[in-house]
DNA sequence: AAGATAGTTAAGTCACTACCTAACTATTGC
DNA sequence: GCAATAGTTAGGTAGTGACTTAACTATCTT
């Protein structure tokens, strides 16, 4: 639980659709600002601040080259947060199975 | 990708400190509102709206006994948001995987 | 029945988020 | 060098989120 700016980010850059589908998409690969827009269905001074977003969070960075930025995934954040989520489950899920087999004695 | 605002939802509760506290806390077991207000630095009614942001986005369920409300985990919501992190994760590693195998091919 | 306990509702404040349009800058191709 | 392309900055608006205090409602306990 260290860092937990870190996952305040992740989690609050991930409760976005449009922010996901662009991490849906860069999961597949590197990817342009305008790529990354092109299914959008909004300007893209806002998908500039969605992705200023992710980048902040940790969960992608980019890179301009000449007149092109290019975005790609970052794999700490995300596994971070996924780390999270796994943590909590498998206690609750050790819990809940603590409560069964006690609850069987019975 | 079925159900976009459940994601929505889930990923907003996890995105505040407070909510990811009294889900630690959940993943224990189950508790009373004033046991998962104990710990934190705030208001009763604001520890109320966490919950209820948290029983909304499907991540806890709570039940009112006599004066007493007992909130405990639910495994579906976050299980969902875990899935959705590990599809992007691996999507991700198997794309830089096989740009390593490309790129070692020159 | 009276007081303590557990939670709830209402109403207001302040900061932040997700957009928008308009205007601008930096590269590139001809 | 001029136009097209790719991205950027500024500034404004409407809505939402995270609190607060004050006042209130149920449910125990004695």
């Amino acid at each position: 639980m260290l860092n937990e700016s870190l996952l305040d980010n992740a989690f609050a850059a991930l409760a976005d659709p449009a922010r996901r589908a662009m991490l849906a998409r860069l999961s597949r690969g590197p990817a342009s600002v305008s790529e990354l827009a092109q299914p959008l269905p909004m300007s893209l001074p806002a998908v500039l601040q969605h992705l200023k977003a992710l980048e902040e969070s940790g969960l992608i960075r980019t890179e301009k080259k000449g007149r092109v930025r290019t975005a790609q995934m970052q794999g700490n954040a995300i596994a971070e947060a996924e780390q999270w989520l796994t943590d909590r489950r498998k206690e609750w899920e050790a819990q809940a199975d603590r409560l069964e087999k006690f609850l069987s004695k019975l």
